[in-house]
DNA sequence: TATTGTTATACTCTATAACTATA
DNA sequence: TATAGTTATAGAGTATAACAATA
């Protein structure tokens, strides 16, 4: 993927030089970041990007995407709630929630249940086939996505910046 | 937007309890995120999503996305680079880059020139304009933005939050 | 009148193939 | 033959309005 290949491009930087004349044969150095590795927005942007690509990888066999496997996940947690609670509490719009319903429904990963209180709502429930891939699937993130973040970050720094992540989505 | 206002329900947990019979007035409490709290990548993305969107508003007065603003201060760091170099480091593809540049020269912050050595290549510069535009985006950038985030996370956070943060994007 | 799920739609991002003009 | 910029296009992701069924 090229936003692979650049970001690994963008992030070993040079000297700043001048151009001087004569040196046109260095011509093709790595440019110069300036304020952008300063700015947290952007190295928050190509982090996210590179651990949704390992998370991809990691889970490939079972084909769930980071959106898909958060939707089982609350599943699992949060029994007997509807389309909108669910929907709402990983932002995602209802219009956009349906399509992706379909998608899991279809695999026979979950289903619809008319509610008996509130005819109008959709109460969510994971299948039997849903709940195993949701268990290899916590298992392969644990074992080969965050392990290899622990590996990177090491325990302590990885706890850290899960703090502030999560300070950053709730308070910021 | 949805995304916010979800997103302020998705941290606040709650008790976990099992629903117990006869306590339907407490039905609709906030959800259990359950292991998506320990998901490094969900609060990544919940956090990029939420640091964009404040600068946005601290850059609104200019305009300017942080794809764009990205743009504008590469330009300025590296004189006399091409579409391809450009696009390249921030990790955008060349057909995409097209569209952004026109929207960037139909308002006279940059200006494509034809070089002369190699008679393919648009060599980028910004216009007086484009750098007018920068230094004011930088000045909001700094004051607002960041030190909103400064003063959200205390300063020696911020510099450990972005050091993980450009490991990952390097290393990961 | 308000809410749930849904459809339709549109706009942005991202991605690939293929063209043109130069080299 | 290869490269720089471009066009066309397709697919995700995200956003809003409006409708039918139900409350």
């Amino acid at each position: 993927m090229t936003v692979s290949k650049a970001t690994t491009d963008a992030v070993k930087p040079s000297r700043p030089r001048d151009k001087e004349p004569g040196d046109e044969a260095v011509e093709n150095a790595a440019l110069q970041m300036g304020e952008l590795a300063e700015l947290l927005g952007y190295s928050l942007k190509r982090a996210q990007l590179k651990v949704f690509e390992d998370f991809l990888r990691c889970v490939e066999p079972l084909q769930l995407t980071p959106a898909q496997f958060s939707v089982l996940l609350l599943l699992d947690n949060n029994p007997g709630r509807n389309q909108t609670e669910i929907a709402n509490t990983l932002g995602i719009l209802r219009p956009n929630f349906v399509s992706m319903l379909d998608a899991l429904e279809s695999r026979d990963l979950c289903a619809r249940m008319r509610s008996t209180n509130d005819r109008r709502s959709h109460i969510l429930v994971l299948t039997e086939k849903g709940r195993a891939v949701l268990v290899r699937a916590k298992k392969l993130v644990a074992s080969k996505h965050e392990a290899r973040l622990n590996e990177l970050l090491g325990p302590e720094n990885r706890v850290a910046l899960l703090e502030m992540l999560s300070k950053i989505a709730a308070e910021f």
